[in-house]
DNA sequence: TAGCATAATGACTGGCTGGTCAGTATCCGG
DNA sequence: CCGGATACTGACCAGCCAGTCATTATGCTA
């Protein structure tokens, strides 16, 4: 064959991560074995391992897919120069859909799965997206609407608060709209739950 | 030898979940092979397979430890009449301490590794604790200083926010004493990060 | 079309780990 | 001290899966 040019090797190699995001959503992070992704992705086992050198580097690469979506959607949200409770309200709903799709896989990409500078790659993505939803909120603040003391803090806290509803949907057994969800964290974090006198 | 009596029995299985705790919490997930715990608990592996049929069965009943150790926190808080704003602290600070020690592995439990009826008692812990942060938080409510719409949905948001804020001390690579953490949680859980005028 | 370089293949290997089981150790009652 | 019951052991097995590599397919160029 001829070799393939840079693109046609990076679009080959996008195939390959989006297969392995399909059977990472619709089977989950057991299921992600490399020959189930090269059947997904119609190759052969082999062929996975002439694009990346180890299976964690596949899923650093599916990982950070992810973590890149969601930095995308969050961007676009800030650039539409929404109003600050519009805009804080679609950043809470972009997350509890991502949360939504790749249900607890977060739980591993701090946890064990992942070692060495592929780990430190994927921990700075998480950094990386966190500053995103601290930027939203620093907008939002610049807006008037809040009061931060310490943005990131801040942010990491809409985070767990988008991640907990999955939990609870789950938990509770029965689901409440995103939308709805969506309404009542962003009610949590602004207002707080303190009594108005 | 002689047959063990109940509780003989019963004290042998804690020995053996202890263990599994050990390993769990100080090397990860990764290395909860039934070997590994049988070292750490000082027995042959087969020996294991005499007290849990499953590694699975292993698992959750490590997992139920945790959960109930925490749920007698919350207990322990629930019932020292305290006042509701210290109430509140005390359970936020309970659940950072909770989280610090088993890291990331809640994600586990709602994850892929448990299966069957086994992940099904799991789930119901985990609600019942969920259950158990609700009725703190019904406390303070009836002391006055929460309003509440729905309790478990509220406690769902605390127990992401406690958790998120693990995420963010770890991102941020500076740490936060847990009083400190404790404080500001509480604090936007409370009032919201909203502009007052 | 022949020759060559590169891409793709899939059978195979090695290591790991959950689970088994035949054998051993320990203790007790008689 | 014997016989049996129960607890314990660890070598072994089977299945799974990441990663390899000798072989095959493909397509370009001359």
């Amino acid at each position: 064959m001829k070799a393939l040019t840079r693109t046609q090797k990076q679009e080959k190699e996008l195939e390959i991560v989006r297969a392995a995001t399909r059977v990472l959503e619709q089977r989950g992070f057991d299921a992600l074995t490399m020959e189930e992704v090269a059947r997904e992705a119609g190759l052969a086992k082999g062929t996975l391992f002439l694009y990346y050198k180890h299976k964690e580097d596949l899923i650093l690469a599916v990982f950070s897919a992810m973590a890149e979506t969601l930095g995308q959607t969050l961007g676009a949200i800030a650039a539409a120069e929404l109003a600050p409770e519009e805009m804080l309200n679609r950043t809470v709903h972009a997350l509890l859909v991502h949360f939504d799709k790749k249900r607890d896989i977060t739980g591993y990409s701090g946890g064990l799965p992942l070692a060495g500078p592929s780990k430190e790659a994927l921990r700075s993505r998480f950094a990386a997206n966190m500053q995103a939803i601290a930027a939203a909120l620093k907008l939002c603040a610049g807006g008037g609407l809040l009061e931060l003391e310490d943005p990131l803090f801040s942010a990491s806290a809409l985070f767990g608060l988008c991640r907990g509803s999955n939990s609870y949907a789950r938990a509770a057994g029965h689901k409440l709209s995103v939308e709805e969800r969506a309404r009542r964290i962003t009610g949590i974090f602004l207002n707080g739950t303190r009594k108005k006198k």
